[in-house]
DNA sequence: TTGAATCCAGACAAAAAAGTATTGTTTCTC
DNA sequence: GAGAAACAATACTTTTTTGTCTGGATTCAA
């Protein structure tokens, strides 16, 4: 449950590109220049930064005045688009229990799991999260990253107020 | 932001002891009887089974007789507490900042980051989560896992507005 | 047209996580 | 007391993740 450095340095180019966007002058970063900003190698900045390509996320131009730049506006790329780029996949909750199904064919659990419902909540938590929140919404800074984040944990509580209702019709008819 | 291997089969673990307290036969479960339930290997259960016993989780008593007990109602035992226990400890939001330095020293963005309040705020979630539930939540099943969530969602809710209204402080101060 | 700066791609190396194997110690039962 | 069943501890192997290296291909500018 700990962020990777995939998700993290990947996430932190694709920001630097959305600044850069901004910029009227020049709204393309070279990857030595990402990695200048960073603290990262080179090598490395251009690992994630075809992954980000590939992905359609970001234009890349070749030679000397080449570079990379943001493919939309910040404001139509979700934080989720960027980890899926990276290939950073979250698991599906069909895919986490056949991941950990241990020696068997499949998860022991598959009826009656205690703990699927919890990490099930979680992170459906974190993966609305991920979705809702832009490249955009982080340039705007902490005060207006907060009254997004707000906005998405109040409507997470809907949600769940949603399923206890399904959930308790459901007993009912049975 | 996925979740571990350690974090989900010392969970599930963890989860038998809870149940196995609930017996009044036989309170205690033993490693091959714990990797048999949960389709794992001995010498695997055996590994997490060791960390939550120097945690002071579980009592462990050897023998033919032997096996691993919950040491503390289930009740009392916090997600977090397990988690922590097996060693898979989540990076805080300082800790977080320095091992993503790069080749720097410490983070280049550590003034005006864009990132960290939005992984801060996620971070957050999850630690509350971990925190607040416990194996006995677990236990209950899903109707009342989602009414505890809702509790913890709620709050969370009210959590992040605090900090919005202390941060608007803040500013008008500056 | 030559060279420098850049992206492109995959192989490679190092470190961490996941999982197994081995050897020993304790406890119970017969 | 001997043997079986269990925990204890650590070393080892495999796999995944992280990060580097190398050898191209493309573009621009002098």
């Amino acid at each position: 449950m700990n962020v990777s450095a995939l998700e993290e340095y990947g996430l932190r180019c694709a920001v630097r590109l959305a600044q850069a966007r901004q910029n009227p002058d020049k709204n393309s970063l070279s990857a030595p220049e990402i990695a200048e900003l960073e603290g990262l190698s080179v090598e490395y900045v251009s690992k994630f930064m075809l992954h980000l390509k590939r992905a359609g996320l970001v234009n890349a131009s070749r030679g000397v005045n080449g570079g990379f730049s943001l493919a939309r506006e910040p404001s139509e790329v979700s934080l989720a688009s960027v980890f899926e780029a990276l290939g950073g996949k979250r698991k599906s909750s069909e895919e986490f229990c056949s991941s950990y199904a241990g020696r068997s064919e499949s998860c022991v659990r598959l009826d009656g799991c205690s703990i699927r419902p919890f990490w099930k909540i979680l992170s459906g938590y974190i993966d609305e999260f991920t979705r809702e929140m832009t490249l955009q919404d982080l340039l705007k800074g902490e005060q207006e990253t907060l009254l997004k984040t707000e906005e998405i944990a109040r409507r997470n509580v809907d949600q769940i107020r949603e399923q206890i209702r399904a959930e308790r019709l459901g007993k009912q008819v049975t």
